[in-house]
DNA sequence: TTAATTCAGACCATTTCGGTAGGATAAGAT
DNA sequence: ATCTTATCCTACCGAAATGGTCTGAATTAA
């Protein structure tokens, strides 16, 4: 059950992120703490934090008193790269192994409405920072007012 | 790679819907009709058909000259109906195992950005019914105009 | 009765997901 | 120097999902 459903990995990349963001920048934050902090399984966040540093989000010093702090401002850092980082660009499609003739087959009358929605995903996801979230109070779950993108 | 993919279920269930609606109303396509002209595994087909009938998509004639029909007429079809059909309805959010606090915890201002995505995800596949896909011509595949929804 | 068809269920191979384990490497503290 | 604290790297692992297949029963037109 659920289609579009957000993978661990995404959850807790963006839960370290999220926990990074509200500390000192400077200060270097080891993968026990974040881990204990945000309750996540410690040698898993610690894979994705390497997806995290190789997409450039996060910084590591390593060494006693070693640990991560943001590569760039809260403000700077989108859902999106974040997701990017973690699982690759976002691709709302189907698998197209085989081109087939456009004429008979309706492949092609849904591409256009996969792409559409993968827009809309997109949109939402780039225009949401880290600072973003900061903020954000925790109001009703579903269904909420939905400011949170400029909204075309 | 690929966070939002479309399951084949998915797509190949569509697919048969699709050329359910561009035949005459009345006459029954059988399984193998349906397959080889769509190009998609029979056997597996039969049984994501199954799951179409139970959502009240399709009917079905058993014994010879039996075979498949569209319980609705394709203007009252939409896209979601088939896809809630075959995988459940649509949940853009994380496994909510565990409720914690929501002070400490970036949890609910991350569901929060789930369920905008999860709106316009279901907007556009609400509104889009497999009528509009018919007549639908096969122009740009990628960032297309997408006049497909009413757009609010 | 027989041929054509849907229907129901078990089965199965591969991949993905979520997570663990162990060690190599680096750097600060003593 | 060497010890301790930490990141980094790679392999591994169990369970679930994905994408199918196979077999056989039930139904119906001819």
């Amino acid at each position: 059950m659920g289609l579009m459903q957000i993978p661990r990995r995404v959850d807790y990349g963006l839960r370290a992120v999220i926990y990074l963001s509200v500390q000192d920048p400077e200060r270097c934050c080891s993968i026990t703490e974040i881990a204990t902090q945000q309750g996540v399984p410690k040698k898993f966040l610690e894979k994705i934090i390497q997806d995290l540093i190789r997409g450039g989000l996060i910084k590591s010093k390593r060494g006693a008193c070693g640990g991560y702090t943001l590569a760039r401002s809260p403000e700077e850092i989108s859902f999106y790269e974040v997701i990017e980082a973690l699982e690759g660009p976002i691709a709302v499609n189907v698998c197209m192994d085989q081109h087939m003739s456009c004429e008979q087959l309706p492949r092609c009358s849904m591409v256009n409405v996969w792409s559409e929605v993968q827009r809309k995903v997109t949109e939402v996801f780039t225009n949401t920072t880290i600072a973003d979230l900061k903020r954000k109070p925790c109001r009703d779950l579903i269904g909420g007012s939905a400011s949170l993108s400029s909204a075309a």
